[in-house]
RNA sequence: GGCGGCAUAGCCAAGUGGCCAAGGCAGCGGUCUGCAAAACCGUUAUUCCCCGGUUCGAAUCCGGGUGCCGCCUCCA
């Protein structure tokens, strides 16, 4: 079975062939550390996460890099306001950055590389460009002449004179070209810099990819990705630098992800409809916002929404309930050594060889453009298939049907860790989750506990009305009761 | 103006030439229950925006139309 990507720069499904067999070179475009992070980077983030660990999962050596541009206009801007150092607003978003991202589940990158950290080599990387002619200088600043490079446009499929035709520019006389770039930026007064041959000053935007991507994966390399708007100017500058300076082809495959959108709007500070990765974590445990994400596939537009969030929890839930299920069933046993395949038959079989296939189904689904939406589908199926494996086998306590359990449970994990999903313990998920939504609607539990108690003595005295009432003032707090033969308990809608 | 994307059930969303058009949410029916809820099971699109065309056969390819959206400016 081969992977297939979807490459941005040829706009087609291609076979996926690394540059050396069993390795995975990738390049991610990580955040301007002056802000928090919202929902989109999230979802950035989900996407190559799981990306990464699907290449893993397929037993390829990944080296996964995401940097952090910790210099730039939007930094230094804040900085100011503030009046710190850059190196402060750096540090300190970057920090929360880390923090929402292990919140989120994510595996940390294999570098996470920062721009200050490699003032040095785009300093030669712009020299390079200079001696072939591809740059220019002015007063301090060095610009990349785009009409230099043949290819340039090539990645977002656009030519550089229908741009020119329509597209609102604004008035630089430095440049000769109005799209040219600026690969060095002389240093105002109070502003950063760094010593270059061009004077003090700081790297344009563009140009640590291009170095640190080359520092750390080679001058070729298997994947480089972001969000889709980084397509241009971006990623199309990054593709000039590079092959530019090397001759060499950059990235062989494109990955970009597709918007989120709120509310069926577009999220924008003017809107005022950012959320922040912190907010949604405190309304949402982390699998439903990859759940989510994950349900739609990564170039798709997905429109967040509470609603929206509420249905990925519903889902959720199921499998956790499931899974919750499988674990009373099996308890603590967890040795099947002399268990094989050729003790089942019947149902046990049968579902046994639904497990099996799942999992083909799963690497097919993934192979395909990394379809998790395709994937968590299957997943689902599964799942109502073990439900009813689960009701038929009610009781039965035998090793053979506990050892396919033992396997069904093995599976979901194996997945699940694909896609950074029902990796809870399930107890502990329920649990969380319901502290989370009493703490949501500042509820006690003494007081839940209280009335259910006083429910108890109104059910023994057969008093239906008065158990109906509590019943019904605590459905009103979105509290439901579940009266079982041990008890009553509960949980919130 | 240029480039590109999308349109599939009440909602979300897979599917890109051929088994009954995945899956999730919601709804409905059932199991269970004092009644319920939760959970579970079952069920919900003769049809894939519209009109033509290609084909033995199309949601899937081609042409036209309509609607929505993104990028071209910092942006995940």
């Amino acid at each position: 079975m081969t992977l297939k990507i979807y490459n941005t720069l040829t706009r087609a499904k291609e076979p996926f062939v690394p540059l050396e067999e069993g390795k995975v070179g990738m390049y991610v475009c990580g955040i301007t550390a002056y802000d928090v992070c919202h929902i989109g980077h999230a979802r950035s983030a989900v996407v190559f996460d799981v990306i990464y660990r699907y290449f893993k999962y397929r037993g390829f050596a990944v080296t996964y890099v995401k940097n952090f541009t910790d210099v730039d206009d939007k930094i230094i801007e804040r900085a100011r306001r503030e009046g710190v150092d850059i190196a402060e607003i750096a540090a300190r978003y970057i920090r929360k950055h880390n923090e929402d991202m292990d919140a989120l589940g994510l595996v940390r990158p294999t570098v996470t590389p920062r721009a200050t950290d490699n003032i040095k080599g785009m300093i030669r990387l712009v020299e390079r460009l200079l001696e072939k002619g591809l740059a220019y200088t002015v007063d301090g600043d060095v610009f990349y002449s785009v009409e230099r490079f043949e290819g340039y446009g090539k990645l977002s499929g656009r030519l550089l004179d229908e741009m020119m035709a329509g597209a609102r520019i604004e008035v630089d006389t430095k440049k000769r070209n109005p799209y040219d770039f600026v690969l060095w930026k002389s240093a105002k007064e109070g502003e950063p810099w760094w010593e270059s041959p061009w004077g003090r000053g700081r790297p344009g935007w563009h140009i640590e990819c291009s170095v640190m991507s080359q520092r750390y994966l080679g001058e070729t390399f298997d994947i480089h990705g972001g969000g889709e708007d980084l397509i241009f100017p971006h990623h199309e500058n990054e593709i000039a630098q590079s092959e530019g300076a090397t001759g060499k082809p950059f990235a062989r495959y494109w990955i970009h992800n597709g918007f989120v959108k709120i509310n069926s709007e577009k999220m924008s500070k003017s809107l005022g409809n950012i959320f922040t990765v912190q907010d949604v974590l405190k309304q949402f445990h982390p699998e439903v916002v990859r759940l989510f994400i994950l349900q739609t596939h990564y170039r798709s537009i997905i429109d967040f929404s509470e609603e929206a969030l509420k249905e990925a929890r519903s889902a959720l839930e199921r499998v956790y309930a499931t899974l919750l299920a499988v674990d009373e069933r099996i308890g603590g046993k967890d040795e099947f050594d002399e268990m094989t395949e050729q003790n089942l038959s019947g149902r046990h079989k049968d579902f046994f060889h639904r497990l099996q296939a799942l999992q083909g189904r799963f690497v097919e689904a993934m192979d395909d453009d990394f379809n998790t939406a395709r994937a968590i589908g299957y997943i689902f199926e599964t799942l109502r298939q073990m439900n009813v494996y689960l009701d038929e086998t009610a009781g039965d306590g035998s090793s053979r049907h506990l050892f396919v359990l033992y396997r069904a449970r093995s599976i979901f994990h194996q997945l699940g860790k694909v896609l950074g999903l029902f990796l809870e313990d399930p107890v502990e998920y329920f649990r969380r989750e319901r502290a989370r939504e009493l703490q949501k609607r500042n509820i006690d539990s003494d007081v839940i506990e209280g009335l259910i108690e006083e429910r108890a003595r109104a059910r023994a005295e057969r008093d239906w009305s008065r158990a109906d009432e509590i019943r019904e003032s605590l459905r009103e707090k979105g509290i439901l009761l579940k009266d079982g033969p041990g008890g009553t308990t509960w949980m919130i809608q």
